[in-house]
RNA sequence: GCGAAAGUGGCGGAAUUGGUAGACGCGCUAGACUUAGGAUCUAGUAUCUGAGAGGAUGUGGGGGUUCGAGUCCCCCCUUUCGCACCA
């Protein structure tokens, strides 16, 4: 009989749904275990395989550690808000709260059908008032302590979401993370968070958590922490001055010249008025070039001088000054003192526009003479550096520090390359930012008593006008909360990322109306213990949720330093060597296969791909492989339907007294229960399943073989390690086999009998100069002499060896013996 | 350019501390049962050679360490990912 995978599948659903048995009791703490995958976005394209391929193997492993004892808490919910609702909505005109509403619907009855044990009353969406509300009380704490702050400043803009993006969600090419557009440069006032005030934590932190190194690297190298000192130059004749930043302090003697970023307010005010024509059409030129143009290294530096002079502190000598646009405005002082002797780019620059290059740092091995034909960026021993010549250059940098230090024209600083996180976007569907502008009182926060400011549903929709909300009188205007006199509302919205910043706190009690999450739950349920998803989130979502965790717990609501303890990144499935994406028109609908095959054979089918956190091109030609092992499983428990389940759960078996059959199911049912927790305890589904493969095999050799007590201990055994990754089938098997309780209803999970494990016999591997020889069956640890006895006893050691003189033998206890001859 | 990971049959992929390479599955071949099978079951399946027993070769390529290397070391090639003037 076909296993009927749909009545089955519906039939358990419908028993969990209704005995509440993914419900977690959040009160039990003692083996509190929070799994998280992260939440989905709600978007048109419905689940796709990637959804499918990150949450039922996260489930399984959940699935797992409920059945080994752990208060398993696994939510599920929606990151509702983003463009795409309202980029569809100025498509068709349906309202983005509908459209997500309505997706969110089905969405939700595609994820009740992989079976997976949320717990559907922690089920959240970020787009409800009583979510949203949230974020702008978070808003309003940041903005008390100077931590969310508007800047004047040039941001990025995606002229396709017609929204400005944080640096974070620009892709290294220049074009934007979410629409692909070009990202072109604007001057707007926005709102920013100052994740900078925790660059130290963010980054010392690292160390603290279980997350794969390339992800910690990721962060780290986004940090960019880096030390060195801030030196002051002055501008000849003229009051001006800047600072630059150097992690090389001991190459002060070097710099030959000074290089400010184009975007540089200094360069207006200091360019000589003969250069002014060259330096202009110079900033004009750098300003039409994109981005990716800007930032390649490839490019061949350009520049122009501004004919002023600046006075290098530590021996007041008189260097140009040149903007150059290999100067970021951005990072450090946007200034920058040139070393050619001693810095790439500086060597590279300094040669193209004949700018004289100093040796001030000597090479271990060289002399002083020998002509610099590429910069020296080592450590050496400084020359031509006044009262430092001689000391070793890294003892200098601190030397030089100091003397800066007291001269008072520089000091120790450390520089990170981390930006602020700009929140604000000029888009409607999306949490308002509760700040009011009064013409009295200017920027006035709106009162936490006066929260939520609501996102009005009625809004104009119509391209090219700007943000929707902007255009909201009704929305609009609103009177100052300190003076009473007509104002206006800001009209942005915040980031999405602000939302999935503390969403795993919301879940514990979605309802809590006293604060933005209930601390005491909070405390008790964090970090995060296993939280599963996608690495393109390495430096934004995951960085951003580290961050929030910290000013959480700094405002005394957590108590615990990092929001995730552990993470993995599942692999990324793609279709055609491409990533599945709707424009690419390569996305494999997983639902023909769920009507085909079953939500069990589907999720199974994935993990048996390949290692999890791989991924891998998707092909269905294996998928067939899978549905045969559930039939096979199926009709086993269907022909063992008679037996009686009166048994112990622990019960033992003494080995000697089985029969050979018996020997062999009871050894391997335990061995697989080994090799199946470790498996699956990593994540490594495919090897997990494989070892369930293999066990029905050998079940279906020798249990017709086996007595009715050796069936039921196998079967038992067989169908809860079963349980995670077939979920339904397992339950369906476990009844089978005569259980009142169904599996989640009762998780435990069996021990392995060590004894079954022992063996009896080993095969050694006979070499002869590294070549396999013969095989000899032995009695485990047998002694060296008696192995060596039936080694030369066979025929083949005595065919290879003979008329040849032995040199060496190796034995390596019941594994291997190698002759070695000559 | 820099950094990281990876490269194993026709395919997806297995392989504790170096110790039988190719588990498990797909595909393929042969056979059985069948009116039939794109169902199921049994056997086989790295390559070359050989009737066979066997022999030789074999984990991207080339060197090395070792009794023994997919695994460790050096060089090179390819792919993927990340970073890309960070002062």
């Amino acid at each position: 009989m076909k296993y009927p995978f749909n009545e089955v599948e519906q039939k358990w659903q419908k028993y969990w749904d209704e005995e509440k048995v993914n419900k977690t009791d959040l009160s039990g703490i003692e083996k509190k275990l929070y799994c998280l995958v992260m939440f989905i976005y709600p978007s048109g394209s419905k689940l796709h395989c990637g959804h499918w391929y990150n949450y039922g193997p996260t489930d399984s492993w959940a699935r797992f550690k409920k059945l080994q004892g752990y208060n398993v808490f696994e939510p599920m919910g929606y990151d509702a808000f983003g463009l795409p609702a309202e980029n569809y909505a100025i498509k068709t005109g349906i309202h983005p709260q509908d459209s997500t509403i309505k997706n969110i619907e089905d969405i939700r009855a595609q994820l009740k059908r992989m079976g997976c044990m949320y717990d559907w009353d922690a089920e959240l969406m970020t787009c409800v008032p009583e979510y949203y509300k949230w974020n702008q009380w978070l808003f309003l704490q940041l903005y008390k302590r100077g931590l969310a702050y508007k800047k004047y400043a040039p941001v990025n803009w995606d002229p396709v979401d017609q929204t400005v993006l944080a640096n974070e969600q620009v892709l290294p090419d220049g074009t934007a993370e979410r629409s692909g557009a070009k990202v072109i440069k604007k001057m707007l006032a926005q709102w920013n968070f100052k994740i900078t005030e925790y660059a130290e934590e963010l980054l010392s932190g690292l160390d603290n958590i279980d997350w794969p190194e390339k992800t910690k690297l990721m962060q780290k190298n986004w940090i960019g922490k880096s030390t060195g000192a801030e030196v002051k130059f002055t501008i000849e004749g003229s009051g001006e001055s800047f600072k630059v930043f150097t992690t090389r302090p001991d190459t002060l003697f070097g710099v030959t010249y000074v290089v400010l970023a184009p975007e540089s307010e200094l360069v207006g005010k200091i360019t000589k008025p003969e250069n002014k024509k060259i330096v202009d059409e110079y900033i004009q030129s750098v300003q039409s070039l994109s981005e990716i143009e800007r930032t390649s290294t490839a490019k061949e530096k350009t520049g122009v001088p501004t004919g002023a002079l600046a006075i290098n502190p530590v021996n007041d000598e008189r260097i140009p000054v040149w903007v150059a646009d290999y100067v970021l405005a951005s990072y450090g002082t946007g200034c920058v003192m040139a070393v050619p002797g001693h810095d790439e780019r500086d060597f590279e620059f300094a040669n193209k526009f004949s700018l004289p290059i100093r040796k001030v740092i000597l090479e271990g091995g060289k002399k002083l003479e020998d002509e610099l034909t590429e910069a020296f960026t080592e450590i050496g021993t400084m020359v031509n550096s006044g009262d430092f010549t001689g000391l070793q250059s890294d003892d200098g940098i601190e030397k030089i520090t100091d003397w800066l230090e007291e001269k008072g024209c520089g000091e120790r600083k450390v520089n990170f390359r981390l930006r602020d996180w700009l929140i604000s976007r000029q888009r409607y569907w999306g949490t308002p930012i509760p700040i009011i502008y009064c013409e009295n009182c200017g920027e006035v926060p709106v009162p936490e008593d006066q929260l939520p400011v609501e996102l009005p549903y009625e809004v104009d929709f119509r391209p090219g006008g700007g943000s929707p909300l902007a255009r909201n009188e009704n929305f609009l205007n609103a009177s100052c909360p300190k003076c009473g006199a007509n104002a206006k509302r800001d009209a942005d919205t915040m980031d999405t990322f602000v939302d999935s910043s503390w969403y795993y706190l919301r879940f514990l009690n979605r309802e809590f109306s006293d604060a933005i999450f209930d601390s005491q739950l909070g405390n008790n349920w964090t970090p995060v213990d296993m939280y599963v998803g996608g690495a393109e989130h390495a430096t934004m979502h995951l960085l951003y949720a580290r961050f929030i965790h910290k000013f959480l717990r700094d405002i005394g609501l957590i108590n615990s330093d990092e929001p995730f303890k552990k993470l993995i990144h599942q692999g990324t499935i793609t279709n055609k060597g491409a990533k599945m994406s709707k424009s690419k028109g390569n996305v494999v609908n997983p639902d023909i296969f769920i009507d085909n095959y079953g939500s069990d054979v589907f999720r199974m089918y994935l993990m048996f791909m390949g290692p999890y956190e791989l991924g891998g091109d998707w092909s269905d030609k294996g998928i067939v492989g899978v549905d045969r092992f559930v039939q096979r499983v199926y009709s086993l428990f269907k022909t063992h339907e008679t037996l009686s389940v009166e048994q112990a759960p622990d019960q033992i078996f003494e080995i000697e007294k089985l029969k050979d059959p018996e020997k062999n199911v009871y050894r391997n049912v335990n061995q697989t229960l080994q090799k199946f927790e470790t498996e699956i305890e990593h994540f490594k589904f495919n090897t997990a399943l494989a070892s369930l493969m293999e066990l029905l095999n050998e079940l279906q050799k020798d249990l017709s073989n086996s007595s009715d007590e050796i069936k039921k201990y196998s079967l038992q055994r067989f169908a809860k390690m079963l349980a995670p990754l077939a979920p339904h089938l397992a339950e369906e098997c476990w009844q089978i086999l005569g259980n009142k309780i169904t599996i989640f209803e009762n998780p435990d999970w069996y021990k392995v009998d060590p004894k079954a494990l022992i063996q009896e016999e080993a095969i050694v591997v006979v070499q002869v100069n590294g070549k396999v020889r013969a095989k000899l069956n032995i009695q485990i640890d047998l002694g060296e002499e008696k192995v060596k006895g039936l080694v030369w006893n066979d025929e083949k050691v005595k065919t290879h060896t003979a008329g040849k003189q032995v040199v060496k033998e190796i034995y390596v206890k019941n594994k291997i013996y190698n002759i070695v001859v000559k």
